[in-house]
DNA sequence: AGATATACTTCAGCCCGCTTAACTAATTAA
DNA sequence: TTAATTAGTTAAGCGGGCTGAAGTATATCT
């Protein structure tokens, strides 16, 4: 039966590991990409949120309209984001990702994929199975949780 | 038996949520702390690392001893980070994190440890035991992993 | 129709982070 | 001991990202 106690230790290591490898994939994709964080998050918003409005990803971003609009004119000229006149609102702006500002964001999952699956590779095929179980029951919950 | 299938999309999937906890994590560890990205990786260095010189920083992060040299000053104002001389050799410095760098890092930490403690919730205890043994697996495999 | 509200853009101004280049100070090599 | 190297700082300059304020165009309220 699990303690309490094993199941914080656990996740604590594995907090600070993951935390830690997050921030080198996240420095290594601006550097890559040649974005700064901020927009990367933009791209992010938008790769999850889908179609969305300049003031939606403001609001999301806890950013003034002027301030998004402006990132997302870099966008726009870099050819990641493609934006067009909302017909039902002449005034809204309809923000998607191009293809190619789609695989920015689907390449930096699959680094991440890629790496976990080497961590899994010296395991033993039950010990796979039970990296497969837990974290489907981790990402289940966590979309569960998401409003 | 696990196909290779199954732990591929295990692992994308959970990809794809922690991808973004990560990013929003970072976001909010900004907003509230009022650092950018760079400060905050850069603590992130220290608080790994251990103690360490300016340039050793630049290079870890990539950027010149100048960049270094000045984010880090600014980092010593606020009170994270303590510079002092090496009695070894003098014209080199001794970083450490003070207490409330390191405080800064484990906050964040925390956060996300209870984050996922939060899902672990809703769930029996077999699969409690299924998600510590899991996760204590990758963390061992990601600090073998780690130079 | 006229007033008000909404969605977005533009501009000026500030700070941050980066670079290159020039500098100081300490160490090491000749 | 003089010359070269190494560690770090400082300064000028560029661009990004943010804000507040002003401006444009469309939509909605009365």
């Amino acid at each position: 039966m699990s303690s309490n106690r094993e199941l914080t230790d656990a996740i604590h290591k594995w907090s600070e590991v993951f935390m830690r490898r997050s921030g080198r994939d996240f420095k290594r994709c601006m550097d890559e990409s040649g974005l700064s964080f901020s927009q990367i998050i933009l791209l992010m918003r938008l790769y999850h949120g889908g179609k969305s409005g300049v003031s939606g990803i403001g609001e999301q971003l806890g950013i003034t309209n002027a301030a998004a609009s402006q990132s997302i004119d870099r966008l726009v000229n870099l050819g990641l984001i493609e934006r067009t006149e909302d017909p039902e609102d002449r005034r809204a702006k309809q923000l998607v990702l191009t293809r190619q500002g789609q695989a920015l964001i689907t390449k930096s999952v699959k680094a991440r994929s890629q790496w976990v699956e080497g961590l899994t590779k010296a395991l033993t095929p039950e010990q796979q199975n039970m990296v497969i179980a837990a974290l489907t029951l981790l990402a289940q919950a966590a979309q569960v949780t998401e409003e």
